[in-house]
Parts: structure tokens; C-alpha cells; sequence
DNA sequence: TAACTAAACAATAAAAATTATTATTTAAGT
DNA sequence: ACTTAAATAATAATTTTTATTGTTTAGTTA
């Protein structure tokens, strides 16, 4: 994926600070505001937290990001990509993805709502096999 | 649904204000932590929000409660029922659940991925029919 | 490549949201 | 009614988020 077009496409500016919020969220694949921030220190020392706050949540309102909340922990984002499930644990707050297809559930509420849909987040919470056997 | 049954379940006193935290989020269907505590104080003029905060925080991590975020909205909260769908309108705020078994959807990911599955978030986010004439 | 302009940045301050603390009050079981 | 553990109100403190302002930078134009 480029970002550098995808910012363009934005009307945002490719900025050093940009470029690296969305690689360190890419390389993270999960990950709220102030890890990023305390992450993206070591590469810019003098970035501010507001910077990130404000380029997070503008990005997230274009949905180049998408945002995933699990109970008793912040709000995480991740790169927007293809619709799909988020796999949360309650417990060490961990999410993963499943590439499974939610296109048809997507099209159908749609038609019978009379929403027009643009985007979605879906995300069920459990244990992960890691938790359930600390539970156990 | 009896929520008096519902707080001694998880070991909640029966206070007055829980029941009309409770009450007041079935009226209204969805609503955020602000307005709830705007609304409450017609009845318990001396109730205060670090209350309501404790309480909403406390049923939604049991469970009681579940939170949808749209974006530039806050946390709204609803009466925990079974799984179904959001829809959330990015302009507007307002959301509408629909009826819809996922059911299928959550037992499939629960059996591919591992996770021990016991509370879904499903929120589809675009436009609703009002506000797609608005912006027309 | 030098200069221009609009936008992004850092730093700071301010505001808003959330959580912690403590003394008082209340629910629910004896 | 009495007792005890828990919930509440009030307040303070903390955390999170947003706004402001002067400086710097990206991207364009000449």
C-alpha cells in the first residue's frame, strides 16, 4: 500500500512525522495513541503528543485508520484494510484479525436499512487460547 | 428483562440510582455517559457523574452494558442484548440496531481462531437515510 | 534552485473527560 | 432495629484531548 498517494488523495500533506504514524501503526498492526507517541519519540525526539493526536484522529475521520476499543484498554487504531473481524481478549487486551468476508452481511444491512455504508468494525470479544489457559 | 435479578447476578446492590441508570439507558436506547447523567439529574438532583461514570464502567466490564464509538461522537451505551448490529451514522451520531443473527458468523470465528467467544461489537458506519438527503 | 504560500509542526496552555479519595449514607442480611 | 459491607456525593487529582500561537516545512511556481 503507498501511503504517499493515499495521503495525496487526502488533500493531507506527506510529512516525515506522517509517514512514520502510519508506518509505526503499520508495523505495529494494533496500537493506541500513547505507545505510538512514546514509539515514535525515539525516531523524533521533539514531536509533540498533540501532533500525533491530531494526524490520528484526522486520519481516522478520512479512515485511513480504523479504531478498535476493548474493555480497560485505550482505544486502539490500525490501518484501515479490507473489511474484516477483529479477535479481541478481554483479558491481555490483545486483537487479531480474520480475513474472513463480511461483504455480504455489509450489502444485505445495507439494502434493508436504507444506510449507505462506507465502513465497519467488527469485533468480538473473548479469551485467546494464551489467556484461557492462565484462566484454566 | 429484570434488572434487579440482573445486579444481584453479578453481586451489585439494588441501589435506586443503578436501576435508574439502568432505566434511563433502555428509554433512551443509546447514550453517552454526559447525557445520561443530564437526564438522571431530574430525578436525583444530588446524583454525581463520578457515579455514573463508576456504574456505566462497572456494567459495561460485566457486561450489562455494551459501548458503540462513532467517530467524533462519544462511548454510547446500551442494554446488553442479544448479539445484533449497529448502524451508526457518521454525520448525525445517531445509531439504530437491527435485528439481524450473527450468530452464524461468531460461532465460525470462534471455532477457527481458538478464542472463546462471549460479546460481540458489530457497528457498519455511514450515512443514514436522513442524513444522505441532507447532504445531497 | 530560490522564493512563495498554505499547511503542518512544536510548545504551551486550556478544556474536557475520567478516576481516585474520603467521609457519609444506605442496602440487605441478621 | 442493628450491623456491616458497600454505594454514594463531593471534591480533588489525574488523564486525555483540544485549542492557540509563533515557527518551520512541504510542495508549488517562476
Amino acid at each position: 500500500m503507498n501511503y504517499i498517494e493515499q495521503l495525496k488523495a487526502h488533500a493531507l500533506k506527506v510529512t516525515p512525522q506522517r509517514m512514520a504514524i502510519l508506518e509505526e501503526i503499520e508495523a505495529a498492526g494494533h496500537i493506541d495513541v500513547d505507545h505510538l507517541y512514546e514509539i515514535l519519540r525515539m525516531n523524533f525526539p521533539s514531536i509533540s503528543l498533540a501532533t500525533v493526536y491530531k494526524n490520528v484522529n484526522q486520519m481516522y475521520e478520512l479512515q485511513i485508520l480504523e479504531a478498535i476499543k476493548v474493555p480497560n484498554h485505550k482505544l486502539q487504531y490500525e490501518i484501515t484494510k479490507a473489511p474484516h473481524i477483529h479477535l479481541a481478549c478481554d483479558s491481555c487486551g490483545s486483537v487479531m484479525d480474520m480475513q474472513q468476508c463480511i461483504g455480504e452481511l455489509i450489502d444485505s444491512a445495507e439494502s434493508e436499512s436504507g444506510y449507505r455504508l462506507n465502513h465497519s468494525t467488527v469485533v468480538l470479544n473473548g479469551l485467546c487460547p494464551s489467556c484461557q489457559k492462565k484462566s484454566a
